[in-house]
DNA sequence: CGATTAATTGATACTTCTCAAATCCTGTGG
DNA sequence: CCACAGGATTTGAGAAGTATCAATTAATCG
């Protein structure tokens, strides 16, 4: 972690995406001031699980894994996060230590801003406090879903699902494959199954030319067909 | 549904447990008058998922489910709600339909907080906005534990585990039975499994002499037992 | 261009689900 | 208070779905 290029709050232009976008222009001043640049490399731990962060990351490119240590230390990956997402405000707004860890998945900047500023902005900006509100309550209900799909779903139906998510989050390079290098562990630790189960149901959703695969990379072919593996109505 | 006793939020014991333990006299005074005191009949639904709330349940006494649907209609129970809990300020506060449906498991005295007085405290007083985030905060991590689990732990150590939490959210009665009436459909609906597996388990735990079972009441004879099956650290 | 890590494939074992049938409760109405 | 209907619980048997272990091949990063 070293010091990055500084991007001024101003004039980025994810910040209508975040949670930030309904500061004044003298908070904003004041946050852009404030904050510190950042960057990560690939496959850095931006945050520890159990630690206590004293403020928050807004990533402004690259790419994260959010995940914790299950029984044995297996990795769970929760969710993922790309620019304009804010990581470790969980931890900071409920006052307990981080529950889960934040990795790097590309070369990712990001700037920190303090919690003190962070408190100040909700102590004085009712409507930023609300944007928090909605972040973390949009985050709840998305927990639901996965809560209800781990418990209820096949690995196969789960895993037909997990890889349209990732193209919503992470869209398409100019190939047309997936936009995040993930190894198929790293999948396997998203879906909940083995990493053997992973490459077995590629396999068929790639013999039955539902997905291309090129090494690490995947391509989904026909999306319709993943939709309704994975029984996916939302 | 029909109305309750007034129960003024004055004198309500629960208050210093829920969001609102931070209010001023003035604000607790207005929304003792604003809100409207309802009662629900064991099993009666409280709020529908994907219907739209117009406010919230602060629930008074009485125990309640929170619960989604899945793939075929079967249901998910994402958490259990007990006196003092807010019910329905997800989907308020993100904007969002309701993600989930809250149904009564006993008789239960709610009161019922218009949206808008929710808004205008959240605009007025930043402590009370916080005190959301915090609790909204906190479910977040309880679920990134949930998903966790269910991703990672056998069928086995998932009821082992949520043996002991309806035990910590519920408590015992003077028998010493987990003073919560559940079904094992509601049990594996809980735990991710099918009511079949559910019922074997609990006969094996039985046999064990970790439990005690009489009917639909289950009393926990052996926690620390639980606790190794279960791996539960936290 | 090695050395190491990741991906793949096969064989086998185990957990869990599903379906079916029998028994037991529980709440309800007479 | 009792009998009954319908739901809930229990048990068994067999089928699927996944995990695990081991061995090979492929890919990736210094």
């Amino acid at each position: 972690m070293k010091e990055g290029a500084p991007i001024s709050c101003e004039f980025c232009g994810l910040r209508d995406l975040s949670a930030f976008k309904d500061l004044d222009a003298t908070e904003l001043h004041v946050v852009s001031h404030v904050k510190t640049c950042v960057f990560f490399k690939k496959g850095q731990v931006m945050m520890h699980e159990g630690s206590r962060p004293n403020g928050v990351y807004c990533i402004h490119n690259g790419k994260a894994k959010i995940s914790r240590l299950g029984t044995e230390g297996k990795e769970q990956i929760l969710r993922f996060a790309k620019g304009g997402d804010l990581m470790g405000y969980r931890s900071l707004l409920s006052g307990e230590n981080l529950s889960a860890t934040i990795t790097a998945l590309d070369d990712t900047h990001a700037c920190f801003v303090p919690k003190s500023e962070m408190f100040k902005l909700i102590e004085e900006n009712p409507r930023f406090s609300l944007n928090m509100m909605k972040l973390t309550c949009h985050e709840l209900g998305e927990a639901g879903k996965l809560i209800t799909n781990l418990a209820q779903k096949s690995v196969r139906e789960r895993l037909a699902e997990i890889l349209l998510i990732i193209h919503r989050t992470f869209g398409e390079d100019e190939e047309g494959f997936l936009d995040v290098s993930l190894t198929r562990e790293e999948i396997a630790n998203m879906v909940g199954t083995a990493t053997e189960s992973v490459i077995r149901l590629l396999s068929e959703f790639k013999d039955d030319q539902y997905i291309t695969v090129k090494g690490r990379k995947i391509a989904l072919e026909d999306k319709n067909a993943l939709i309704r593996i994975g029984n996916v109505y939302d």
